[in-house]
RNA sequence: GGUCCCGUAGCUCAGCUGGAUAGAGUGUUCGCCUCCGAAGCGAAAGGUCGCGCGUUCGAAUCGCGCCGGGACCA
């Protein structure tokens, strides 16, 4: 139940209404009316534009068709009034009794409340993390973590079909780069001293892998060439790598539908597939690529190589799939990945990068535009940097070094529920500040607390009530829901609907975050008035109905913010400690 | 040098894919706790939406060009 949906469709009604009376001319496109809460609430509930846009097609003024649009909408039981205001808009009060049916609907659909058919059973795939297998998640991946998370959830919730993929880049040099650095805590396992030359990762969580290796295999690669055991140890390192990886993303809560292998492109002609796929589509060629333009690097030699036409579909210049020696490019098997994932029937696309990889996004975009012929979308959702702070101080985080802050850290410091909403509080593509001090602060500043703390009020309100003798299972007469403030957060529940389809299809789950922390706000105002206003109370000792009902409103504010925190993978607390 | 992202109140940020007098938190100033729901509440002040041109009934939002910050590319 999307009530501006519904209120659309009541415009349109009379709309068509008016065309068939002939106040308005036929074959008219109704496509641009919109029924928009007003920015400023003053204005009214709800306000529609159809004037201003019908106007011009119409050849009429915009203040004529509101009057008679007005004229027609104010004989419906649920618009109680409807005023002509600014350049055309037709301002719109709705009845109570709209309002106290949303409450209703709330608590008959519960967390069901706001989800959507508007992705209409599309399949989705949601590629996140990716992490390359070398080392334990940090905080860029926990923030692309919860993204990607939280927006397969979002769009479910939307009506897609979601799958959840990890693509594991375990085909290039970095893990042999692994596979040597395991190697090394392998020797020290057996009681060498080994020394962590430029090149390899120093890091501690290998030392267990290079014991687990010498359990498995004995002193076998002890003094042997790396040609007899790079590749084995590269198996068992990925797949260590991977078992930590897992284990990571599950203490945040993240399951992965498919994990991907880079490696299964190799060797199985899907890469070259994919490339002969682009070559029938004339879109592969030899050829030299200009240099970059502005200051030349030195080292730049004009090569013929096997390049991909990606100009054709968008790109800036034309990308090398092959190089001149026969190996693939890196950019290859992406191609191939995204040719598989086309194969794989997918109606959309959706890539979470960190924003070190922006400048991947025009040529995986003209691939798969390419590889579809141009009939699955590819959205491409960069997560900017983290920043940690704590006491005020900044952290430093170092691959190198092997000294970085795993996601590992953030989870244990604040949990995982304080971790993802935190992540959140941002737009995808702003940097986002992760303070650890104000992440477990109790106050207002802190949105996860906020949200929180509506929802454990909500709880301590049903205990209190049952305490109180108060049925909170009766039916409730809606009805007795008539103050304004309490109107205007059930109107608060009726954006709902509204903006999770909003958020989902900008494929903006942060919507979510902002939603969950105004609504909190809302509750926590109407709790406040109560101070003031003993009437306005949820428990009213004196008049067991009242109770019910506006515990009936309390409680779908609850129901609300449970199903919000769910797609956010956020537990809602019972109870604040 | 090129590409992408960002620029909105003193600070941190929203702004519903073009709507009305641009919002919230924090900070500042004033008022409010014997008690009844203060891990606070009410009110006020605070903005050339980086700058300019364009598109149209209408621009923070779209297009182009600059300025400033960040990421990336060789």
């Amino acid at each position: 139940m999307n009530l501006f949906a519904e209120i659309r469709a009541l415009v349109i009604l009379n709309l068509e209404a008016m065309q068939s009376e002939g106040t308005l001319p036929e074959g008219l496109d109704l496509g641009n009316v919109t029924v928009e809460p007003p920015r400023d609430a003053s204005h009214g509930d709800m306000a529609t534009n159809a004037a201003m846009v019908l106007a011009k097609p119409a050849g009429l003024k915009p203040r004529d068709i509101a009057d008679a649009l007005a004229a027609k909408l104010i004989a419906d039981a649920r618009v109680i009034s409807a005023e002509v205001a600014g350049p055309g808009f037709l301002n719109l009060r709705l009845a109570p009794v709209v309002w106290q049916r949303v409450v209703g609907a709330v608590l008959a659909s519960g967390a069901d409340f706001g989800r959507s058919d508007m992705g209409q059973g599309r399949k989705v795939n949601v590629e996140y993390v990716s992490a390359n297998p070398t080392g334990p998640l940090h905080v860029g991946h926990t923030r692309g973590a919860v993204f990607g998370d939280a927006l397969a959830s979002l769009l479910a919730f939307a009506g897609h079909e979601v799958t959840r993929e990890y693509y594991i880049n375990d085909g290039g040099a970095q893990v042999d780069v692994l596979a040597r650095s395991v190697y090394l805590r392998y020797l020290e396992a057996h009681g060498q001293e080994v020394a962590f030359p430029d090149g390899t990762y120093p890091g501690d969580y290998l030392v267990d892998v290079g014991q687990a290796l010498k359990e498995k295999v004995g002193d076998a690669y002890v003094g042997r060439d790396e040609n007899v055991w790079l590749e084995e140890i590269r198996n068992f390192s990925t797949d260590a790598m991977m078992d930590l990886i897992r284990a990571d993303l599950k203490s945040l809560g993240v399951e992965m539908d498919v994990f991907y292998s880079e490696k299964s492109l190799y060797g199985t002609g899907r890469i070259e597939a994919a490339i002969a796929d682009l070559k029938s589509k004339g879109l592969i060629y030899e050829g030299v690529l200009e240099p970059p333009k502005g200051k030349k690097p030195e080292d730049w030699e004009p090569r013929e190589q096997t390049l991909f036409r990606s100009t054709e579909h968008g790109d800036d210049v034309d990308r090398p799939v092959m190089k001149s020696d026969g190996a693939w490019t890196y950019f290859a098997p992406d191609i191939a990945y995204h040719y598989d994932k086309v194969q794989r029937g997918f109606d959309a696309l959706i890539d979470v990068f960190g924003a070190d990889h922006g400048g991947y996004v025009k040529r995986m975009k003209a691939a798969v535009s390419a590889l579809s012929g141009g009939t699955v979308p590819l959205d491409i959702k960069l997560c900017q940097l983290v920043k940690l702070y704590k006491n005020g101080e900044p952290f430093k985080m170092s691959k190198r070094a092997g000294t970085f802050v795993t996601l590992r850290d953030v989870v244990d410091q604040v949990g995982p529920d304080v971790t993802r909403f935190v992540m959140l509080t941002r737009k995808n593509d702003a940097s986002l500040d992760f303070d650890f001090d104000k992440a477990v602060e109790q106050s207002r500043e802190n949105p996860v607390f906020y949200v929180q703390y509506a929802h454990a009020r909500v709880n301590s309100v049903l205990r209190k009530a049952a305490e109180a003798g108060i049925d909170t299972d009766a039916t409730p007469d809606l009805a007795l829901l008539d103050h304004p403030s309490e109107l205007a957060l059930a109107g608060k529940l009726a954006e709902w609907p509204r903006l999770v389809e909003t958020a989902a299809r900008t494929n903006e789950p942060h919507r979510v975050a902002f939603y969950l922390y105004e609504l909190a706000g809302d509750f926590h105002g109407l709790w406040n008035k109560g101070n003031d206003t003993p009437t306005l109370r949820f428990i009213q000792e004196d008049d067991h109905a009242a109770s019910v009902a506006k515990i009936a409103l309390a409680r779908a504010v609850a129901v609300v913010i449970a199903a919000g925190l769910g797609i956010l993978g956020v537990t809602p607390a019972d109870e604040m400690r």
